[in-house]
DNA sequence: AAAATTTTGAGGCACGCACTTCAAAATTCT
DNA sequence: AGAATTTTGAAGTGCGTGCCTCAAAATTTT
C-alpha cells in the first residue's frame, strides 16, 4: 500500500480557481458554465492529469446493473460451458455491482427465440443474446433496443440488427483455419472430405462453412467436398452421419464438423480402424471433444473461450450502461487452435 | 441503472442484533469478539447473503498500489510489445488505483539483472520480473521477497525462487506443439531439422527445446535434429544461422526457432527459392514475424499474448496486495497457435 | 465481593465523488 | 440606469466501508 495521492476533484478546483461545484458541472456536463471557465477547468484537469476515482464515483452514483443472458436450451456441450461460465461469473460481477440472470430458450426455433426476446423485462440494463440471423429475431432485437435495453449478440450474430456489438469469433476465419489444418494434416493425399454443420440457418455455422470452402477450393484442389450434412447439433445424428460417410466412401480422407455433436463424431471415429480413420477437424474444446483429441481420434479443434466471451459481453454491457471506457484489444475474441500437444491440463 | 439494494453492513448489524462495530470486527478479523456473537453475525451475513461492497471498501481503505516491472532492454520485438503493453495498461490500472513503473535491464547478464533487482525500491507494493533461471538472480528475487515486496516472474521463470507465481505459458507444451505442427507440416518427409535458440540459460527457451525434442524423438523419428545454435536473440545472428543451415544441408526439411530473431530468419528464408524452402515454426506473433507468416515464408507461430500477460501479472500483484480474490482460469496464459489463416487483422 | 479483563455499543471521521439547494455575484438585456 | 438572466460559490448530504476512540456492560479472575 502506498500513499502517493492522486489529484482529487478539490485539487482541480483549487488549481482552476473555482469551486468544487463548478468542476463537477464541467465533469458531468451540466449546464450553466461559461465557455471561459470551462476552458480553465479543462486545462487544470489536463495539467494535473486528473482522473475521477472510479471507486468513489461508482459509490456516489450508487449504480447497480442487471443484465439478462438468453442462452440456448439443450445439451450442446459448448453451450453448457457458456451457461456455466455465466453462472460462475457472479463473484467477478459482484466487484462491478452487476448481476446476470439467465434465460434458456430453444435457439433453433426463430419464433420461440423472438418471443423470448420480446418477453425480456424492459427493466434490465442490458441483454446478451445467442442470436439467430433471421427476420423475426432481428425485429425482436430491434424492439428491445428501441425500448432502451442495449443488446449484444453472443457467439452467433444477427448482423443487420441494431445490437450494440457482437461478442464472438470471426467464424469465416475459423473456417479457413480449419481448412488449412485439415489440408496440411491430410498430407497431400487427394480424395473426398465430409462436411457436417448443425444447421444452415445458424449464422456461425454458415460463416465457418463459407471460409472452409473458400480455402479448400483455393489451396487444396485435390480435395473434393461432399454435400453438407445437417445434424441439428445432435450427437446421434452426427454419429450416424460419420458412420455413413466412412462406410460409403473409400476415398474419404477427412471430415470437417462446423457444428456441435462431437461426442457422436468421436464415437463413430473410435469404431474405425486406425488405418481407415480420416483426418478430423472440428470446433470447440469441450468435455465431448477433449477425450477424442487426447486419444488421437481428432486432429485439431478450432475453439473459442466461453469464459472470455461471457466476461467480454458483460464488460460491454457495463461499459454501455455506465459510460465507462473499454479496451478494444481485450474484447476481441481470438480463435484458439488446439491439437493434442497444447491442450490445457 | 437499477435500485434493488444489496444488504449493507448496517443491515447485517440490525439482523444480528449487534452494532456496526461488531460486524466490522467479524468481517475484518479483529479480536475481542465472543464466539457466540461471532456465530450470530456469521449467520446473519449468510442469511442476507451479504457481500462487502468492493467500491466502498476500496475507497475507505484508500489503498493505492505501485508496482515495478523489470523488462529486458534491447530490440526484441516481443519484449517491445510487452513494454508497450505495460505502458498502455495505465488507463486500465487507473480503475484499480494501481500504477506501474518500468525499468529496463540487460536480461542476458545475470549480474546486471540481480543488481537491478536489488536496486528495486522496497517501497513498491510488488514487482514483476522477466527472470533468468540463475543462482544470483534467484537470490536477488528471494531478497526482494524477504523485504516484503511480492514478486511474480513474467514470461521467463525462476522456478526455485520464492516468487509469488509465474505468469507465462507452459513452454514445454509450447515446444511440443511446435514439434507436432512442424512434424505434420513436413508431411512425412525424412531429413534434418535446424534448431535455434536465443540462449541456453533462458529458462523459457530451454523448456521449449525440451518439449520439442521430446516429441520429435517420440513421434517423428524420420527427422533428425541438428546441433542447437545460439543466436542471442539477434536478427543478424539468426539470419546468418538460417543461411548457413540452408547452404550446408541439402536434406534440410525444417527449421525451428525457439527464440527471437525472426526478422533475420524471415530475411534468410525470403532469399531461398520456394522449392528449397524448409518448413519453419517459430514463436511469437510480432511485427517481425507477422509479415513472413502472411507471405507463407513461415508456416506456424506459437505465441503468447503480451497484453494478457501484463494484465494478469498486475492482477496477481493487486490481489496479493489487497487480499482480493482471483479467477485462476482467467490467469492461465494459453498458448496461441497462429497460421496464415487465423492471423488477427 | 471486589478487581481485572474482555466484549460490546455508540459515535464519528475519512475516503472521493454525485447531486442538490440557495444565495451572491456577474453578465446580458431592455 | 435598472431589471432579468446566467454563472458561480459555499455548504451540505449520501454512498458503504474502514478504522479509531471511549465509555458502558458483561464476563472472568482473584
Amino acid at each position: 500500500m502506498n500513499d502517493t495521492q492522486a489529484p482529487t476533484l478539490l485539487d482541480v478546483a483549487r488549481a482552476a480557481g473555482v469551486s468544487r461545484a463548478t468542476v463537477d458541472r464541467v465533469i458531468n456536463g451540466r449546464p450553466n458554465v461559461k465557455a471561459k471557465t470551462l476552458q480553465r477547468v479543462r486545462e487544470a484537469m489536463e495539467r494535473l492529469s486528473y482522473r475521477p476515482d472510479p471507486l468513489a464515483a461508482g459509490l456516489a452514483r450508487r449504480a447497480r446493473y442487471r443484465f439478462c443472458f438468453l442462452l440456448p436450451a439443450g445439451t450442446n456441450a459448448f453451450m453448457d460451458e457458456v451457461a456455466a461460465q455465466v453462472a460462475g461469473s457472479a463473484a467477478w460481477l459482484a466487484g462491478t455491482r452487476a448481476s446476470i440472470e439467465r434465460r434458456f430458450v430453444d435457439v433453433f426455433d426463430p419464433f420461440a427465440l423472438a418471443g423470448a426476446i420480446d418477453a425480456v423485462d424492459r427493466g434490465f440494463d442490458g441483454a446478451a443474446i445467442v442470436a439467430l440471423d433471421e427476420p423475426h429475431v432481428r425485429a425482436a432485437v430491434d424492439r428491445l433496443v428501441a425500448d432502451g435495453v442495449p443488446v449484444v449478440t453472443l457467439i452467433s450474430d444477427a448482423p443487420a440488427s441494431r445490437r450494440l456489438g457482437f461478442v464472438g469469433v470471426d467464424n469465416a476465419a475459423a473456417g479457413r483455419t480449419a481448412a488449412a489444418l485439415l489440408g496440411r494434416f491430410s498430407g497431400g493425399r487427394g480424395g473426398s472430405v465430409g462436411v457436417l454443420v448443425g444447421s444452415l440457418s445458424l449464422r456461425d455455422h454458415v460463416d465457418r462453412l463459407f471460409g472452409f470452402r473458400q480455402l479448400v477450393e483455393r489451396d487444396y484442389r485435390h480435395l473434393s467436398l461432399l454435400p453438407v450434412i445437417e445434424t441439428r447439433d445432435e450427437d446421434g445424428e452426427a454419429e450416424a452421419a460419420v458412420a455413413r460417410l466412412a462406410a460409403a466412401d473409400a476415398g474419404l480422407v477427412a471430415i470437417y464438423n462446423a457444428g456441435a455433436g462431437n461426442r457422436g463424431v468421436g464415437r463413430a471415429l473410435g469404431r474405425l480402424g486406425a488405418d481407415r480413420r480420416p483426418v478430423f477437424v472440428g470446433h470447440e474444446l469441450t468435455s465431448a471433444s477433449a477425450g477424442p483429441l487426447r486419444e488421437g481420434l481428432f486432429d485439431a479443434l478450432i475453439a473459442q473461450n466461453a469464459g472470455h466471451e461471457v466476461r467480454s459481453a458483460a464488460r460491454l454491457l457495463i461499459a454501455q450502461a455506465s459510460g465507462a471506457p473499454i479496451i478494444p484489444e481485450q474484447e476481441r475474441i481470438r480463435i484458439d487452435v488446439f491439437i493434442r500437444e497444447n491442450m490445457p491440463d
